[in-house]
DNA sequence: CTGGACCTTCCAGTGCAGGGGAAGGTCAAG
DNA sequence: CTTGACCTTCCCCTGCACTGGAAGGTCCAG
């Protein structure tokens, strides 16, 4: 299979799939006589692996950590979960994070509900932010 | 004043200063004869403006638009709080999106709780993701 | 007059995940 | 034999807000 066979069945593109190889999630694929890449079509499973763990919020240097414990001959597990709970952990501070803006950004919006340009002062810029 | 007294006075990085002229949030420093950038005090104001600014979730360039309209003479108010209804749109969709992946995560990481290698097969890499 | 602190410009890189496009090679159909 | 689709490598670009460093100029104290 030629890399844009590959890249359709597996709903992505070409471009993408040299940048993955090049990146160590694919390895480097064998070549026919002219040159062209050659996949073997249970390479489409490996990068619908990728795209879960894109799904799951995981870098593409985490997902390659998985894939090279895999490689190795091991069960990556427990890496897995690892990655998993710090990633949970990230997005809990995140969320909190973003409603903390919120709440800051609603203030600053209920002040300035009734706008009154003459109490700005140019200084200032702008006495509701 | 030099642009150090001013980076200290206003809590950021002379090389910052220099970035912040360059996209118009400072317009063009005063020079002395030896070519040295010559502040006024006030300048600080706008820096602590900037600073809100980005307290609030904006991006320079938003905050730029804010003192460009400062600079023009009007009062930026209805555009602030236009800038501050988008921004808390955006919050707002971020925290769902961020909430939905830690519900799917939460989900992958309790499937993941007593991890099974052996019905891992290689192919599909990790049967938990 | 020398050293060190400060300033100048310009170039390049950071992280993330690719995308755009040039210049050229290959392959199958008509 | 040519056309068009596909492939190759190569390098640069995106957004965001800076940061680092090189090479050189200025200023002031000792």
């Amino acid at each position: 299979m030629r890399i844009g066979e590959l890249a359709e069945r597996a709903g992505t593109t070409a471009k993408t799939l040299r940048f993955y190889e090049e990146q160590g999630l694919l390895p480097p694929a064998e070549r026919t006589q002219s040159g062209y890449r050659d996949y073997a079509p249970e390479t489409v499973a490996r990068i619908d692996f990728v795209h879960r763990g894109q799904a799951a919020g995981l870098t593409l240097a985490q997902i390659r950590q998985i894939l090279d414990i895999r490689d190795d001959g091991a069960a990556p597990c427990e890496h897995v979960r690892d990655l998993l709970d710090a990633r949970l952990a990230e997005i809990e501070q995140q969320i909190a994070q973003l409603a903390a803006l919120r709440d800051t950004i609603t203030e600053l919006r209920r002040d300035a509900a009734q706008p009154d340009p003459d109490s700005c002062s140019a200084d200032q810029v702008c006495r509701y932010l």
